[in-house]
DNA sequence: AGCACGCCGACT
DNA sequence: GTCGGCGTGCTC
């Protein structure tokens, strides 16, 4: 009797043996449908054994070998097997995900086979030349051999697309694939035509969750069938098994996206390296602004680090930095009079201004000026933010919407207030101000679709005429890597807050998006101003920025770091719960605390549970557990105790919970 | 995760 | 007297 071992797509620690006599010939890494419970699932077969530990009667027959594709390879399964121990998830879960939902189908659907999409093949265009430090980078990196991680540090324009192209062709030369990871691939249209540019005869292809269902089976085939030689990506992407892998390429490593929030909660990144470590590959981090714990392992020698310290248009010089001292200064709608005074002139000059807030909607909060009443979110611990444009409240948590009300629903007050500013009344007033200028607000209520944003940024590039945009107000969007040629004024307004958040990663990320944001002004041939308000201007992040020094600031964190034991110092995981009442929550994790003695893991130190910092989500209240260990093998070990245990332990009615292993909100 | 079985409250 | 609540247990 022949037996499959199975690993299905369910919440268990668990593999499942069936009989497959009859079947054909059976190799793991196939596909398997197989009947369970009542009905049936597509599986992948993991094993083959010689004989189950359950007796030959208890076994099913599986129904049907899958064979429309070649079985997964070992490289694929030591992938996920490293992904499901190291994220405590199980592995067929892990597997399963990263299959296109059109193979996990039970229906063999008989669907069109997809051809390739029809690239119209632009000419080819000259090689642009390379920079003294392009070549050096490029030079290095080409020559390494086996494992061989970089951590391409490159001031914002300095050209580190170039270098990645570079990469790729010498990757493809040696008939090897590449794979390239971007963080959130609707952003950057312009790197996906820029590729189809400079490979025109190469099958690349695009994989991310937004793709259609037929598009993504297709993409995704052609990736694993080797007929793909490029693949370009967010991070589900690096579960793509590939038979030539050649070179893996992280751009922006230090995006938070990289970092999936639900589901199998892992890093692409880190993902990568590791992938990269057991496919004995060159793998590139590339950023401006580097995680931490990539510069940390830059610094210790653990990755090679390579900087590419000069902007690529040698006369496209970085931009002045200047930090506005707001605290004696009358600020109109959150802008003082010299920032407003600098998009004046840059309107006379015919050049374009960017106003960066990171806050979107009309304002944060409507409240009551008779009584003490505020517009909270029914079901979420959080404020629904004012939208004027269509006169709606929404909770940017939960989505819950619904009209502004004309008076105070509990006092009948007429007289309601919105509070704070967000990039729609920034708008609305500049637009006031400025009525001759052309005004456009990017943020996601206005750039919803890919299409939407697309026919922003043609906005944006539109140089003159009355299509010609003269300010653009924006929030986070904005900072992503696209040149503005006309854009010489970038003002920051409000950045202030995330200074001194409860989240400790905060500041983390406001310089990376301050220092991205910055990079968009002055790209061409006109010199380009930053304008930062702040009521600190003394603050080692304004600093740093303004004498566009990465890695001081970089130094000064870590070293924050390193004294407060946090990452990369230690290593963390958390145990969420969410429940009805939070006292549910909260005891389902002290007793979650108490599974494991303490002695068995001495190195390991668990938190008191405290509710989250968004409390309540949907409805729901959220507490967490922290637990940290100077050691990642300990930590681990841990992990893998304590995930048995919490298993076994039943858990009150309607609580969930779930594991996450390097957190990076809080 | 589904999906069964199984024992206690308000309805045709 | 039943419909249905979700508690518990199982899936090769």
């Amino acid at each position: 009797m022949s037996i499959a071992r199975v690993a299905l797509d369910l919440p268990l620690n668990r593999l499942f043996d069936y009989r497959i006599d009859g079947l054909g010939p059976a190799t793991v890494g196939l596909r398997i449908r197989v009947p369970f419970g009542r009905g049936e699932k597509i599986g992948i077969i993991v094993d083959l054994p010689s004989q189950s530990e359950l007796a030959p009667e208890q076994l099913k027959p599986a129904l049907e070998i899958l064979r429309d594709t070649p079985p997964l390879p070992a490289d694929f399964f030591r992938l996920c097997a490293f992904a499901s121990s190291y994220y405590q998830a199980p592995l067929g879960e892990v597997l399963l995900q990263a299959l296109p939902p059109g193979l996990k189908k039970t229906r063999a659907s008989q669907r069109r086979a997809g051809k390739a999409m029809a690239t119209t093949v632009p000419a080819a265009a000259p090689l642009p030349e390379l920079t003294a430090e392009q070549a050096q980078a490029v030079a290095a990196m080409a020559a390494s051999q086996g494992y061989a991680p970089f951590l391409l540090h490159g001031v914002t324009g300095s050209g580190k697309t170039e270098v990645y192209l570079r990469l790729i062709a010498a990757t493809l030369a040696r008939g090897r694939q590449a794979l390239l990871l971007v963080p959130e691939i609707n952003l950057t249209p312009q790197l996906e035509a820029r590729i189809r540019q400079r490979f025109p005869d190469v099958r690349t292809a695009i994989l991310h969750s937004e793709l259609a269902e037929a598009a993504r089976e297709r993409e995704w085939k052609a990736a694993f069938l080797g007929e793909a030689r490029i693949v370009v990506g967010t991070r589900l992407a690096i579960f793509t098994p590939l038979p030539a892998l050649g070179l893996i390429v992280v751009d922006e490593e230090h995006d938070p996206s990289y970092k999936q929030q639900d589901g199998i909660r892992y890093s692409a990144r880190d993902m990568a390296i590791y992938r990269a470590s057991a496919e004995r590959l060159p793998i590139v981090l590339g950023s401006a602004t580097p995680s931490l714990e990539s510069w940390a392992r830059a610094q210790s020698g653990r990755y090679t680090l390579i900087r590419l310290k000069e902007r690529a248009v040698s006369s496209a010089r970085l931009p002045t930095v200047r930090l506005l001292d707001t605290r004696r200064m009358q600020l109109t709608q959150g802008i003082s009079a010299p920032l407003l005074e600098a998009i004046r002139q840059r309107l006379m000059a015919g050049e374009q201004s960017l106003i960066f807030l990171n806050r979107r909607g009309y304002a944060p909060v409507l409240s009551c000026t008779a009584c003490a009443w505020v517009s909270r979110c029914q079901r979420c611990a959080a404020n629904m933010v004012v939208h004027l444009k269509d006169q709606r409240l929404r909770c940017h948590h939960c989505g819950l919407e619904m009209r502004i009300p004309r008076a105070c629903p509990t006092c009948g007050n007429q007289d309601l207030h919105p509070f704070g500013r967000g990039t729609q009344r920034l708008e609305a007033w500049l637009a006031e101000t400025f009525p001759e200028a052309r005004i456009l607000r990017v943020d996601r209520d206005s750039a919803k679709s890919k299409k939407q944003w697309e026919a922003l940024l043609e906005q944006i590039h539109t140089g003159t005429g009355p299509e010609r945009v003269d300010i653009l107000v924006g929030t986070q969007m904005l900072a992503k890597g696209h040149d503005f040629p006309r854009l010489t004024l970038v003002g920051a307004v409000g950045a202030d807050a995330a200074l001194f958040a409860a989240d400790w990663r905060a500041p983390e990320r406001l310089f990376a998006q301050l220092m991205q944001v910055a990079g968009r002004a002055g790209r061409a041939d006109l010199p380009g101003e930053v304008i930062i308000q702040t009521e600190y201007p003394d603050h080692p992040l304004y600093a740093a920025l303004q004498a566009h020094d990465y890695p001081r600031y970089a130094e000064t964190l870590l070293a924050e770091r390193r004294q407060a034991g946090f990452p990369p110092y230690t290593f963390q995981a958390m145990l969420r719960a969410e429940a009805a009442r939070m006292e549910d929550a909260l005891d389902f994790l002290k007793a979650a605390a108490a599974l494991v003695p303490a002695e068995a893991h001495p190195e390991v130190l668990r938190y008191d549970p405290v509710p989250m910092r968004l409390s309540r989500l949907w409805s729901l209240e959220r507490a967490q557990l922290l637990v940290e260990s100077p050691s990642r093998p300990r930590l681990q070990a841990f992990l893998a105790d304590w995930r048995t245990g919490l298993e076994r332990l039943k858990t009150p009615n309607r609580l969930r919970w779930h594991l996450e292993v390097d957190p990076i909100e809080f």
